[in-house]
DNA sequence: CGAAGGATTGAAAAGGGTCAACAATGGTGG
DNA sequence: CCACCATTGTTGACCCTTTTCAATCCTTCG
């Protein structure tokens, strides 16, 4: 019901006119005339699985999803989270490399990879966005290299919370989506290395907390400081 | 002299029809009807730096080049490495996001990214391949980060020969052009970490060494098993 | 041939992982 | 609406892999 409403009003939005370059599946679905489906997937659930084809494009409406590669003996490395607005699952190639999976119930919207070739082949500014779309996915992927190459567990924590923060915060208090355990895959640490490292900087007064997954930063230059 | 030479034969080859679809810079060559400056650089010559303009899309003819991303205390994270006949240099907005340097004497041929451009605006065929470009590299970034965040010292020097392998070896002998302290940067490792993996390899008899760089793989199978 | 950078090896230290116990939380059913 | 229980998160102790620091060896190149 209230889950409807909020769908529909997004629904309506690129119907209006879109100057926000950001918003890269708007431009696309203004670009194609395309009326995306809307879809909904249970927390937990699989969206597409590694090597799989690659038949949709989607957007997240509401909820949060992680897309991750395993190792054989069940390693896992997420290396991403999509929230509200973000594109995920655009493919050049045929198939998906990644799995995707909803971290909480989530809607998105999504478009026929198919259709988008058909516009693209006619319309380079589809193809242009498609591109921009892989260079911001590349982009973060070159950050969170050095991350995981170089930067201590307390440095990924603090750099992880201020990537949040910039990402989903409207009000003052971020909402995580996801468990200890996600943030660990993410970070390349274990959920205790990650569960200390936000003890740690409770205690220092950096951050605050309603529950384990409602955080407030206190201190986002100290944050900044053990980022780079 | 025999530079110029080789560099002349190179530089024939995008004149010929050019079927290979892994030669994507034969291929935007091909399309824009440009004919590509050639340039060298010296060992350890930085080609551009972090931030800088995007101004050329280069192609390695013969030597290797290193991407890498700097924290501000100097610890670096190389993003990949590029050996004859890749593409680099590509960005999708106005900047570079990583700084790249000639490893040894390199070679390079470069397009000027306005040429490209303005082909891009209406052939639909160069926007395309600039998409699968980028794709490329984000498929290996999405693997690295798989290596970075999940793999243990051992299975990163496995994956990184077999990489090498696959990507240089035209005669049984493979010849790094990196240093140990390149591959630690590479793989999250310090060159230490990366030596005496190397050792343990060599002592176990699955790879053995013609000088620290020249390196044959006796047991390709072992080293699979630790990649996966 | 000698110097300088690169690679190997060793010993000690540290950072993060593992295993285990316990606490908190939130979802469900009575 | 509350109590219970499964899930999630925290904390502690110990261990292990990798790092750090240092000495030595090896090449390669002037």
């Amino acid at each position: 019901m209230l889950m409807q409403a909020i769908g529909n009003q997004e629904f309506t939005r690129p119907l209006k006119p879109i100057p926000d370059t950001t918003d890269k599946f708007g431009l696309l679905m203004h670009r194609t005339c395309l009326v995306p489906t809307e879809f909904r997937y249970s927390k937990e659930e699989e969206i597409y699985g590694e090597d799989e084809a690659a038949t949709f494009v989607y957007q997240v409406v509401h909820g949060a999803v992680r897309t991750y590669k395993l190792l054989s003996d069940g390693r896992r490395q997420i290396a991403a989270f999509y929230l509200p607005g973000d594109t995920f699952g655009l493919e050049s190639g045929t198939d998906h490399r990644l799995t995707a999976e909803a971290i909480v119930d989530t809607t998105v919207r999504l478009i026929k990879r198919s259709s988008l070739e058909n516009a693209a082949a006619s319309d380079v500014e589809v193809t242009r966005t498609l591109w921009n779309i892989t260079a911001s996915d590349l982009q973060h992927a070159e950050d969170h290299m050095l991350l995981l190459g170089r930067k201590t567990a307390m440095e990924r924590v603090a750099t992880f919370l201020l990537e949040m923060d910039r990402r989903l915060t409207g009000t003052a208090m971020m909402a995580l989506p996801m468990c200890r355990r996600d943030i660990g895959d993410y970070l390349g640490l274990t959920l205790e290395t990650v569960s200390r490292a936000l003890s740690d900087l409770h205690d220092r007064g950096i951050i605050t907390f309603s529950g384990a997954r409602q955080i407030v930063l206190r201190n986002r230059q100290l944050l900044n400081g053990m980022n780079v």
